[in-house]
DNA sequence: TCCGTAGTACGGCGATCGTCAAACTACACT
DNA sequence: AGTGTAGTTTGACGATCGCCGTACTACGGA
């Protein structure tokens, strides 16, 4: 089952969430809040499958607790949107935001995150192999 | 004076630091280091003005050992290349690298710091006006 | 050889981070 | 009313972060 907006869907309850407006989207704490690898994950997710998702569809390997955490981060710095339906917290991106005040920036944040899950074949479940930092030679512009 | 690329630059000296390989640049720690203003900053002085800087032309409002610190961190997860040069240590963009590993991700995080900056006006030394984490209203889609 | 400049290394500080378990709240369903 | 499900809150933990000052090293030039 994927909680995913079944018609029927229970309607927004009484319990309201903070959001960042638009224009107070800040640069750094998106960053900083892609800069985790659980979060991340949400947010290719939410990519990837366009409309509300529940926190449970999740699952990261990580206790409930920590899972409320990075949602909340990720709603904080106004990368999603939570709305509670019912029981179940729905969670969507916030594409058209983040669209309008860095164009561009989210799809080649996904890109590279695409572009570097199949390089590592599969890091998805974050158990791959990752090189070690071996020596130098970069090819700097 | 510019410490730029000068006609008889001194050589690079025995000093030698570790950069880690093309390949091996994660998607997460070049976000990670990106999401502090201060690296930002660098960073993005760095991509205005190709070539090699002086540590020093930045002037950071910050000690000499925090400045060591955030150039460290920037070589470490392969966003610049450092050479010792003299008395100097030399500091560029590694953009071909990151262009190859993350195709665009840099010019819309850079375009995205340019636009932030313009609409909080000359966010770069700092002090600007922040708007206060206000109340809802968001517009995903 | 001595001095000045550029940057490093080494703690140490308080703040934040990612994580957890335990207890709790809000809702749906019976 | 009672039960189960979904998520929250609180408080704690060790790790990391950004920052500092002090003492140090490496180099260039007088």
């Amino acid at each position: 089952m994927q909680t995913q907006t079944t018609p029927t869907a229970p309607q927004a309850t009484g319990r309201s969430l903070e959001h960042p407006r638009r224009e107070a989207i800040r640069l750094e704490d998106v960053l900083h809040a892609l800069a985790d690898p659980m979060r991340m994950r949400v947010v290719r997710t939410l990519a990837e499958r366009p409309g509300e998702l529940s926190c449970s569809v999740f699952d990261l390997p990580v206790s409930k607790s920590t899972t409320t955490h990075h949602f909340r981060v990720l709603r904080e710095c106004g990368v999603i949107h939570q709305i509670y339906r019912g029981t179940a917290k729905m969670n969507a991106l916030r594409r058209a935001d983040l669209d309008a005040m860095f164009p561009g920036l989210l799809d080649s944040v996904l890109a590279a995150a695409a572009l570097q899950e199949g390089r590592l074949g599969s890091g998805r479940d974050g158990k791959s192999a990752r090189p070690e930092p071996g020596s130098a030679r970069p090819a700097g512009g």
